[in-house]
DNA sequence: ATCCTGACGCTAT
DNA sequence: AATAGCGCCAGGA
């Protein structure tokens, strides 16, 4: 497989994510499952990099935390589309969550 | 090949 | 909640 190609999965996944909705890291690279490029810290790389046209704020660490780097926008992007929030300032994961196998089911 | 780095994830303090 | 340690994988020097 191309890198292009995994770049173009990944970028993929997080456009389906829904308005008002997150995913994660691990989540993305499960959903994606490449043989070669395994693990959440190539997620990481690729939207470190190439994140910049896709809703990127929709993509947050498991715990709920916010995108490094960027927080102050994504809170803003939260605010704008209703993302559940607790109090601490992250993400509801239990409500905000949106798993990639649940929105695209495979063959 | 080796070393360092990092938009991760999990467990233990 | 915040920090630290370890495992993990890919890239760049």
């Amino acid at each position: 497989m191309d890198p292009e190609d995994y770049v173009e999965r990944v970028l993929s996944v997080v456009e389906r994510v829904p308005r008002g909705r997150v995913t994660t890291y691990g989540a993305i690279a499960e959903h994606v499952a490449d043989p070669r490029r395994r693990g959440p810290r190539s997620v990481g790389r690729v939207m470190s990099q190439q994140g910049g046209g896709v809703p990127w704020w929709r993509v947050v660490r498991a715990d709920g935390s916010l995108p490094p780097s960027h927080d102050d926008e994504a809170r803003a992007a939260y605010l704008e589309e209703g993302t559940a929030l607790r109090p601490s300032g992250r993400v509801d994961m239990p409500r905000a969550f949106w798993d990639p196998d649940d929105g695209t089911p495979g063959p």
